[in-house]
Formats: structure tokens, sequence, C-alpha cells
DNA sequence: CATTGATATGAATCCTACG
DNA sequence: ACGTAGGATTCATATCAAT
């Protein structure tokens, strides 16, 4: 693992085995369709992109070539395995279908809202301030992976939303020749594919990106102790991004290389903790009050009225709502203190991997 | 005009003149598989491309009757109108592609980033906070309207973005029957349509919303003195729109109404000013500190270093800049004080349209 | 050293009314 | 329809120089 190819997109993409892919990134051509040149009020032009690579003679020919590339990552996904493709209006509208017809199924159309965008200097319309990321399963059954607490974490603890502010890449992060050139025309931001890689991948997982361009992607997968593996047909970028790699250390952040905010307690069956002696069919459950006392029954549930229910439908019950989390609700009293029965699932679940 | 008909979207469109819309809001439902039942519609789609792409088409029935609407809207359209649709990752991927199928060009996605958007329960996604307005002309020449001046002015003086954040609609807006139940599930904010309406039509211009739901379309038309038209299928909503129109009134905001702020000044060429004996050849021209004098010949133009240019062109040549506006640069002396000579220009403007 | 100011630049479908 | 002349138009950052 951990390969760069100098190899176009398609030739690579073939020698991939199939369902071999955690996660992919994709940064394809955008098919911009500018003409002629724009030139600043003060007689500079702007360098956009300009590039052979983004040349196409038709929508036509440019759905076909997406077609097959979308088609080839489909096949190399693992089955919950994803896909990011970013782009802006002028593609990602054919992008979106032809992921559609193809029988991905979307998660998320993800806003990049760029705070500082090139403004339209004409004045013609309104300035374009955003790209849009196409976060997809190849069908609508996988079972993804979104660290979403990972995320809350990240975002000052809220939910994350499909709209992500972030700045262009620009100052040192930005790659440039000994002259101040940039060395290439989209360059991705890092914290666009920080956030891509710790919401929907693990430590460990295959990240492969088809279009690399300066690398953005194996740099983050590097960064977050992911593998990577990706195609950029033009020599120049490749060692460019070998370069990069090289300066590359893995990021100070364990805690999001760890994935430590979604790791799950394992289920733990209330009757587990009969068997284990930990709690006795018939003593009561009580709330962090000492109130709601209820009593235990021989299957591990609680009895309220006369009626069983299990410890979660049974908070929910009395605090008047649908679900709730039973392990934190209920406590049993040990030597007259209230102790949660949350550290007995603990302590079950700390004896089995052991 | 000022016309709400209770009928079917397709059964109306018909019945519109060719080239008769200046500009279209549409709405329109995206149920796609399982919810509700789409309208069969005649005839086939053809969107190019690949047949191979069929084998998991289960949005054929979506795409026939977005394709039958849209191509309804092209025909309407006048050369240079435009046309607005909202949607959501569900069919906005569908209804891009197949706009850009049938010519239409886009101007701009303009994101609509809700400030307050419900939240993902289960923790599942990214809180999908965002959907998407497609702004296209009917083909790629069209010269559409954009009041850039209005929409910088309604922005605090800079140019508006494509990213446009606003709630969902609630409060008061809301309508809601006697119980407090909403309406309708997808009411649209007023200041929506607001930004819409203000950029890309005029005062008197024919706006028409195929899908008018609870009519904020025809209600902001009415705020900002356009005329509107259009089709709701289910009667209830029908007379909500009559109840809901006949509580409109006009803005107060007049300067909006009147556009101001993008009325341009008509074109006038130098010879004119002239042919008015407001200036004379010969004479002198200065910038605003009397200094960089330039002498003015027979044909309108100024003399620079012995070379002839446009007022315009003069002025950015001595500016250093590629292009600059003349009117605003140059001032001729009048009992020794320098008076601009845009007020020349007004008053030749003046004196046309009496 | 801190502050101010000048300069450079970024995935861009970037002009239009009149004759 | 088309060519031409008239004339309208930019924001947030980063860097570096100047005060």
């Amino acid at each position: 693992m951990d390969q760069i190819h100098n190899m176009d997109c398609l030739k690579g993409m073939r020698k991939i085995e199939n369902e071999s892919i955690d996660l992919i990134f994709a940064d394809p051509p955008y098919y911009m369709q500018t003409e002629g040149q724009l030139i600043r009020v003060e007689g500079s032009i702007y360098l956009g992109v300009n590039d052979t690579w983004d040349q196409f003679n038709s929508y036509n020919e440019y759905d076909q070539f997406s077609f097959e590339w979308l088609k080839q990552c489909q096949r190399v996904l693992k089955r919950n395995g994803s896909i990011w493709v970013i782009g802006s209006f002028q593609n990602i509208y054919r992008i979106g279908y032809i992921m559609q017809q193809l029988g991905y199924w979307i998660i998320n159309d993800v806003i990049w809202s760029k705070k500082n965008p090139t403004p339209n200097f004409m004045g013609t319309r309104f300035t374009n301030a955003n790209e849009i990321l196409l976060w997809c399963t190849k069908s609508p059954k996988s079972k993804y992976t979104f660290n979403y607490k990972t995320m809350k974490h990240i975002n000052g603890g809220k939910q994350m939303k499909s709209v992500w502010e972030i700045g262009i890449c620009s100052g040192k992060e930005r790659l440039r020749d000994d002259k101040g050139r940039k060395l290439h025309n989209t360059q991705k931001p890092i914290e666009l594919l920080k956030r891509v890689i710790l919401s929907s991948s693990r430590k460990n997982d295959v990240v492969l990106d088809p279009f690399m361009g300066t690398g953005t992607t194996a740099v983050v997968s590097k960064m977050y102790g992911r593998k990577y593996l990706g195609f950029e047909k033009e020599e120049k970028y490749v060692e460019l991004i070998y370069h990069r790699l090289r300066k590359t250390e893995e990021s100070i952040e364990k805690n999001l290389i760890e994935n430590v905010y979604d790791i799950k307690e394992k289920r733990v069956p209330m009757k587990r903790l009969i068997e284990n002696k930990f709690i006795v069919p018939g003593e009561f459950l009580f709330d962090k009050n000492g109130e709601n006392k209820s009593q235990l029954t021989q299957s591990g549930k609680v009895l309220i009225a006369h009626s069983e229910y299990s410890i979660h439908k049974g908070s929910a019950k009395i605090l008047g709502i649908v679900n709730n989390n039973g392990w934190d609700y209920w406590h049993v009293k040990r030597n007259d203190i209230l102790k949660p029965i949350n550290d007995y699932r603990k302590k079950v679940n700390e004896t089995k991997n052991s």
C-alpha cells in the first residue's frame, strides 16, 4: 500500500482488485469552458485553469469519461465503502446524475463555502463562492463509516452541517516554485481533506485518489494514519507529491487518529449482568436521585405498574418520552450509595476483551 | 396578468405563449421513488450518452416529468429571460443535468445555507443544511437581467456571493391552520424569493411559478411591483394563495422597486457634447485636481503625447490601468472652476428625453 | 518591534448598447 | 445578425516594504 502511480486514472483503476478500497476522494477535471482572458482593471491577467487536462470537446465526451472512471470506482469500493467527488456548477450536475444512474446513493451534498473566493470582476453574476462535494455509497444498502462524534467534537460540540466554511488554499500551504508561481492551478486545502477523511474512514483504511494533482489526499491520509493509493498522469506532479509526502508527519491529534470519540461500548444484554452476579433479580433499580424505583425481573427487565419493560423503554416510560438510554438512567444501591449500572456494563466488556 | 390557475403545471404551461415570460421560479416536487405518485407523461426522453445507464434507472419517470416541464419553461421564456429552480440532493442533480441537456446555461448555482436546519436526529450523516438553486438562462447567449448594484446594496456594499444564509420559514411568516399546524411542508421564505426576484427581474416584468404551493413567488412579486402568473393543482393551496395575496401590500422599499441602484445613464458619444456646444474642440480637459490636462480634438478624443484616445482610454492611460470611466475623470474649466463633463452628459440625456 | 500600507492573487463558464 | 465603440467592474488574505 501507500502507492503513487504515474499513470492515467483509467489505466490505473483497471489494475485494482474488486472491493478493496475503503474510501475514494476524487477531484476530476471540471470542464470549465472558459474563453479568452480575464483581465483585472490594473491590467494583470487572472490565471485560471487553462490546462490541457481540463479540455473536452463536448458534454458527451465529458460524460463518457466520467461514466468510465466512476464505474471503476464503484467496482473497487468495498461493500460498505464510500466515495467523495468534488466539483463546481460546470460539472457537478453531470457527475451527480451519472452517479445516481450507476446506483450510487447520495449521503450528503456537502457545500464548500469559500471564505475568500475570487470575486466576480465584472459584476455579471453572484460571486461563485462554493464548490460541491457529493458523498455517496456504492449502493443504498451500504453500512458506511461516519464518525459522527468526531465531527461533532471538531465542530465545537455541535453536530456538523453539510455547509463547510473553509478558505481557499493559499499562503504557506500553497505549493510554489522558486519564483513564487503556483505549481498547480487547483490545489485543495488540507482542512477540506481532513474533514472528508476523518468523517468517513478509520485508521488503517485504504484511501484512493484517482486524480492526485498535488496529492493533498495522500498527505492527509498519512497525517491521520490511513493508507493511500492514487494515480497522477503528469510526472511533474508525481515528483511534487513524493517531495510533499516526505515532509509530511503524522498529526499530533492522536485522539482523532485513534477515533476515540466514536469508539462505541460493545452491546451487553442486561441478562449478562445477572449471569455475572453484578446484580440480582428482584432487587430495585433507581434513577440518579434515588427515586422512581423499579424491580428487576429474572430476564433483566424492569417492572413498572405490573408491566415488564426493557431498561431503555422503562426509563423512557417514566420520563414520558419514546426512547431513552437505560444504561445512563438506572442505578443500584450498594452500601446505601447509588451506583450506575453502566459501570457493570463496562466491567462485562473488560472481562470479555481480556 | 396576475393570474393564479388551479391547474396542473404541464396543462397550464401549454397555454402560455412562446417567449412571453421574463422570469421563472420553480420549486418542483421531488418525491422520487417511494413517496407520492408521479404524473405520467407522453413521449420519451433521450438524454444522449449511453444506453447501458438504463440498468439502474429507477429515476426514469421523474426525469420524464422534469424534462417536460423544463422544456415548456424554455419555450415560454423570453430570449433574455432566466429561470431559477430549487431542489435538494435527491433531485437537483437530475434537474441540473436535464437543464444542461436542454441547452440551458447555468449562471450560478446558489446555495441556500439554512441557519436553523432540522438536525439529523440519528447522527447518521451531516445535518442537511442546504438547498441548491440553479439560476439559468435559456441559452448561453442570453443577455439576462442582473441587478448587480441592487444586490450589492442589500449585501451592505459588497458584491453578493453564491452562498445565501437565510433561516427556514418559521414564526409569523409560516402559514398555519387554526390548530397551529403548518399548512404546507415546503413553504419558502420571503427573503429567498426577494433575492431571486430583485436580482434577476425588473419592475413590471412577468414572473411565472409553475408549482406555486403557498404562493411565496406571487407574494414577493406583488411586494416588488412585478406581475405574477402561476399554477397550483391543489385547490386548498390556491385558496390559501388568494387569501395570502389579499393581505400582501407593496413594499415600502421604493428604491428597490424602482431599481434606482441599477439604472444606467444612457450612452452619449463625446461628439454630442461638441454638437450641443457644451464643450469646444481645442479646449483643455483636466482631472479633478486640475492637473493632467489634455486637449480635446474635433472628434471628441483627447490628445496625450500626440496620440488620440477616447476619454476613457485616455484617462486609463494616465492612471496606468487598462480601463477607466472617462466621464468620472475629466473636467472642463468654466470661470476658473472645474466642472465635470459628466454634468453635460446628463444634460444631453435630459434634452433627448424631453 | 509594532503598525500601517502597498501589492499580489485565487477552479472564472466575467460587457453590451447602438448603428 | 454582427461589428464597433462606449464605458463598467473585485474581495479576502498573505506577503513584504515602509514608517
